[in-house]
DNA sequence: TAGATTGTTAATCGATTAACAATC
DNA sequence: TAGATTGTTAATCGATTAACAATC
C-alpha cells in the first residue's frame, strides 16, 4: 500500500510515442557521459541545450519516464539513468540472433554498447563453412539452418538481419520458422512476414539522403544570400 | 524551348519533405530488384503492397521526383529510376571522407551499396598508427592530423564520423578544421558545431528500441487476447 | 467507352511548440 | 519570499489519409 501510491503519470512503453522513444536512448547515453564527469543532478534545460532539443518536448519526454523531477532542482542523475535503463529494457526481448557475420554484422556484434540498451547478442548464423564453428567477435557461428530449433529451444524472439539483400528473403523464412517475433532488417529488401511479426528497417541509404538533402539546402541559401549581397 | 517546357511539378531536393525524402532511396532499392526481374513497367499501387505503404503516399512521394506517371499504365521503371538516381544524387555532395578505421567504420567503406545513393567515400582517417599508411577495404587511411589540409585541397565536404564516443568531439573539431560541412556521426556524442554545418546523428539504439516496443506491443496485445478467451 | 491509375485538394491525425499553472 | 524549474493544457505545425477530378 505505502508502494502503490507512488505510480501516476509513467507510461508503459507501449504506450509511449514513437518519436519520443526514439530520443530516450540518445538521453541514456548523454546523461551517462554527464554521471561519468561527476554531475549528479540535471535539468531539462541543460539537456535540452546540449542535444540541442527544447526544454519543453525533453520535460515531456522524460515525464513519460521519470516522475523525480523536482521544480527548481531539476533530476537527480542516478534515477533518471536508472529509469531509462529499466525502460528501455523492459519488454524482456534482449536477447537476440544475429544472420550474416559479414562486415557489418561483426560490425554489429562488437557493438558494446547495445547491451546498455537492452539487447544481447547470444550467436551469429551464417551459411559460409567458412565462418561457420568459428567465434566472430567473441560469438559463437551456427549455420543457418540450425536457427529454427535453437531459437526455439532458448525463447529467443529477435533478429538481426545481416545477409547480402538477395539472401533476405529466404533467411527471413527461416528466422519466421524459428518463431522469431522481431526483424531487424539491415538489407535494403522488403520482407514478407506476417502481421504479428514486426520488422524495422535500417536504412542507412535513407539516413544519408537526408544529410544530403540538409547541406543542399545550406548552400542553396548561402547562394541565395552572396547573390543578393553581390549581384 | 521545346526542352524547357518539360518542367512542371518536380521538387528540388532542398523542398522535399523530410519523411519523403528517408522513403526515396527505399523506392530506389526495390525497383532495381524489380528491374532486375524483367519488369518495365510500375504501378504506384504494387509498389506501396510490397513495400507496406499506401498508395496514395507512394504517389505523392514519386510525383515529387519523376513525371513520367500516366494513368492506367504507372511509371516506366527505367525512368523512374534514372528520377530517383538524379535526384539523390544531386547536391554534388558525394564526395566524403570516413574518420575512425574502426569495425563500423570498415563495415561502412565496404558497403558498396552507398555509390548508387550518391555517396562516394574517397579515403579513411584514423589516428592509430598500425592502420595509417594501410588500405582498408581498398581505401587509404591516412593520419587524422592531416585531414584539414586534403579536405580542402580536395573540397570534400561530408565527414563520417565512427571514432570512440570519447573522441567524437576532437575528431569533429578537426573536421570543421577542414571546412567540412555535414557530418553523418555514428557515436551516441552529441556534437558542438557551428549553425552552418549540418549534422545527422545515426542511433542504432534508437531504432532498436522502437523495435523493441513494437514486439512489447504485440505481446502485450496477445496477453490481452488470450485473457480475454480463457479467462 | 469503361476502368484503372495518376495527381490534387480537403480533412484528419500526431507531434511539436507556446502559454501557463504548480511547486520546491 | 522570489525565482527557477517541472508538468500540463491549448494552439500550431507538418505529414498522412480520404475524397475526387483528370487522363490514358
Amino acid at each position: 500500500m505505502p508502494q502503490s501510491e507512488v505510480s501516476p503519470a509513467v507510461q508503459t512503453i507501449a504506450q509511449i510515442s514513437h518519436a519520443t522513444l526514439e530520443r530516450l536512448p540518445r538521453y541514456l547515453a548523454y546523461l551517462k557521459i554527464r554521471q561519468k564527469q561527476g554531475v549528479q543532478q540535471i535539468s531539462a534545460t541543460i539537456i535540452a541545450e546540449d542535444l540541442r532539443l527544447t526544454p519543453v518536448s525533453v520535460r515531456k519526454d522524460l515525464a513519460a519516464v521519470c516522475q523525480a523531477g523536482r521544480p527548481k532542482v531539476g533530476f537527480p542523475l542516478d534515477i533518471l539513468i536508472d529509469d531509462l535503463e529499466r525502460f528501455l529494457g523492459c519488454g524482456n526481448v534482449r536477447d537476440a540472433f544475429l544472420i550474416g557475420a559479414g562486415k557489418l554484422g561483426r560490425a554489429l556484434l562488437a557493438h558494446r554498447q547495445f547491451g546498455e540498451y537492452g539487447l544481447d547478442i547470444l550467436a551469429a548464423f551464417d551459411v559460409s563453412p567458412r565462418l561457420v564453428g568459428q567465434e566472430v567477435e567473441g560469438k559463437p557461428v551456427f549455420p543457418l539452418r540450425k536457427l529454427p530449433n535453437l531459437a526455439q529451444r532458448m525463447g529467443v524472439h529477435v533478429g538481426i538481419l545481416t545477409v547480402p539483400a538477395e539472401a533476405a528473403q529466404t533467411a527471413c523464412d527461416i528466422l519466421l520458422e524459428g518463431g522469431i517475433r522481431a526483424i531487424w532488417n539491415f538489407t535494403p529488401t522488403p520482407l514478407d512476414v506476417p502481421a504479428t511479426v514486426v520488422v524495422r528497417n535500417e536504412n542507412l541509404a535513407a539516413s544519408f539522403a537526408v544529410l544530403s538533402r540538409d547541406l543542399a539546402a545550406v548552400f542553396a541559401q548561402e547562394q541565395v544570400e552572396v547573390g543578393g549581397t553581390t549581384l
